[in-house]
DNA sequence: CGCCAGGTTGTTG
DNA sequence: CAACAACATGGC
């Protein structure tokens, strides 16, 4: 069976009039997630960059709630602020975001981003907005710690840019519906996606979330087939047989 | 108890 | 290159 790429298009408008709009990425207020309705409208400011920066950091290979505690944390005890991050003892920074995991690790991974921003940005994040997207893309994966996925949701969530990330999500669901096989490289899964969908930032960001909470309620796993509404172009059923 | 979660890096054959 | 290990908490 040939694989119809145009099939990207459709899944995103099945996806959108099953589950809605989705208004990622989530921030913190009142010491909870909050996706924000106006979100995908209009700019962040400094702080939320910076936030959504850290917490695309803090929720690698973990799920949303560990990683938002520690967010709510560091919102608490006013530490998202780059002054204050890069004066924190690393040990400190660790024990804050414990729920987070690896949490050693991400602490040096936020570290190392503050530096980034305090030398190669002069302190303001929002001088990342200089560059064109290929050179913060460059710049941000440079960086120690910041992978691809986490590199181009700061990039597409916190900055404005276009570009579509691919998580472990997007891959498991790609492959069973049929239109990867699953062995590709990250950049040209993202190509393939970008090069069909909508060349909207409203639609690569609602694309990405409605494929996390399709994959959340079916497409896990361990699939649940049973009322997913991409039953009917999948090709997972028939390929297991 | 085991499995999984909005990854990334380093090592080895 | 690919396959694997290390990193670690919290929910179910």
């Amino acid at each position: 069976m040939r694989i119809k790429y145009e099939n990207i298009k459709h899944i995103y408008s099945i996806l959108y009039a099953e589950y809605g709009k989705q208004n990622w990425w989530p921030i913190i207020k009142d010491n909870r997630s909050v996706y924000s309705q106006d979100f995908s409208n209009r700019a962040k400011n400094s702080e939320e960059k910076l936030e959504i920066s850290i917490g695309a950091i803090l929720t690698q290979n973990t799920n949303w709630n560990n990683a938002g505690r520690s967010l709510i944390k560091l919102k608490e005890k006013g530490l998202l602020n780059i002054d204050i991050l890069h004066n924190i003892e690393l040990k400190e920074l660790a024990d804050i975001i414990r729920s987070s995991g690896y949490y050693n690790q991400k602490a040096k991974k936020i570290k190392l981003i503050i530096d980034f921003i305090i030398n190669d940005l002069s302190g303001n994040i929002e001088n990342l907005s200089s560059y064109d997207l290929h050179d913060a893309r460059e710049r941000l994966l440079s960086i120690w710690g910041i992978g691809k996925e986490t590199c181009d949701s700061i990039l597409l969530y916190a900055f404005d840019f276009l570009i579509f990330i691919i998580d472990n999500y997007t891959r498991r669901l790609f492959h069973r519906i049929g239109l990867i096989d699953g062995t590709e490289e990250y950049d040209d899964i993202r190509h393939l996606i970008e090069s069909e969908a909508d060349r909207d930032i409203t639609v690569y960001r609602e694309y990405h979330a409605l494929i996390v909470n399709l994959s959340k309620i079916h497409c896990k796993k361990k699939p649940d087939c049973i009322k997913c509404p991409l039953e009917k172009l999948c090709l997972y059923r028939e390929a297991s047989r």
